[in-house]
DNA sequence: CGCATTTGACCGGCGC
DNA sequence: GCGCCGGTCAAATGCG
């Protein structure tokens, strides 16, 4: 029946799951998540630049990690098809000798992110839905008098499909949700996360199984992110950005990261770092990053959000004595194209 | 008072 | 065709 069908594809779905969880486990417990003692001349390491804007970090943030991750199963057009990279693709990104981990993954575009949790089948929405439908319909005159029960009153304006703009998704370890990045974003929806493992109560002012929905509020800018928790280790928000800015970072505090719309390119000259806009990294497939500095990543994924606008002469165990910076190590990138209608 | 957030309803695509 | 679900809207509410 629809059980049977729903727990099918709930199962699929968690394999998938189990998939990606596995390997994201994987790279948060590899080697990256603490730079290789000599960083590729093309890596930098990050400043802790997200406490600055958080609420009083806890004791246990004392680590920001950035992996740029898995978005595939984001803001995919649902049943979008996951883009798996071919083992030969996985040579040509990851020869990685230095990143053996990553060698052994096989599915990097997951159909299910660690935090798209599989469903389940709500079934009170099943149960008297005709009913319901009918005794809507009735109501409805009388409801168009209780304006306090109507939250909409106007048809929405959605003839046109929306096109997907290229997506870029990044993991970071923090317990701050919503990170400053130098824009400024107005929430306009928030999710509850299907048959999340993680607890619904809201702890530290952050709901754990929540997606959170932002858009850039500059006029015209429709860049929008989707902030979650990986239902996998709660201490990892996965950041998804769709879009790039038009206009220039607004605010780039002192320590905050300025997701810079330069349209010239990667590594724009800010005091900030850079997030590489869709159209720059835009690529046929997926990608991996490895610490390699014989990958040319860089040359042809410049992450400039990854490499400090001015590269850190000190090493970065020094910085981090002085408590100024803390490792962001990417670990997996990728990248997927947009849907292309 | 203006802006940001919250939150339930709604829309539309996709799978079955 | 129907239901599910992700994403979005917009009124209500909160906050400085």
């Amino acid at each position: 029946m629809r059980i049977s069908s729903v727990e099918k594809r709930e199962e699929k779905r968690e394999l998938a799951r189990i998939t990606l969880k596995t390997e994201n486990f994987v790279m948060a417990n590899s080697t990256f998540i603490t730079p290789p003692p000599t960083p590729p001349s093309d890596f930098v390491h990050m400043p802790n630049v997200f406490s600055l804007s958080a609420p009083p970090p806890p004791p246990t943030s004392s680590i920001f990690d950035m992996m740029p991750c898995d978005i595939s199963a984001g803001w995919r057009s649902k049943g979008g098809n996951p883009i798996v990279v071919s083992p030969q693709q996985q040579q040509s990104f990851v020869p990685s000798p230095a990143s053996p981990v990553l060698e052994t993954s096989e599915v990097l575009n997951n159909p299910a992110t660690p935090n798209s949790s599989a469903s389940i089948s709500s079934s009170s929405n099943e149960v008297g839905e005709d009913a319901l439908q009918q005794v809507k319909a009735e109501d409805q005159e009388e409801e168009q008098d209780q304006d306090k029960n109507k939250k909409r009153l106007k048809p929405k304006k959605r003839s046109q499909k929306r096109l997907r703009e290229p997506r870029f998704a990044f993991m970071t370890k923090s317990e701050v949700d919503h990170l400053d990045d130098g824009y400024r974003w107005r929430k306009y929806g928030q999710k509850a996360v299907k048959n999340s493992p993680l607890s619904k109560e809201v702890i530290n002012g952050y709901c754990f199984s929540c997606r959170s929905y932002y858009r850039c509020t500059s006029a015209g800018c429709g860049v929008k992110k989707r902030v979650e928790r990986s239902s996998d280790d709660p201490s990892i928000v996965v950041t998804t950005y769709e879009g790039q800015h038009i206009h220039p970072s607004p605010v780039t505090p002192r320590g905050s990261i300025g997701f810079l719309a330069d349209s010239s390119g990667f590594g724009a000259a800010t005091s900030s770092f850079v997030i590489p806009q869709p159209h720059e990294y835009q690529q046929q497939h997926a990608y991996l990053y490895s610490p390699s500095p014989s990958l040319s990543f860089t040359s042809r994924f410049s992450p400039s959000f990854l490499h400090q606008e001015k590269r850190l002469e000190s090493p970065p165990s020094l910085l981090r004595d002085h408590g100024l910076l803390q490792d962001i190590v990417p670990s997996q990138m990728i990248r997927k194209e947009a849907e292309e209608e």
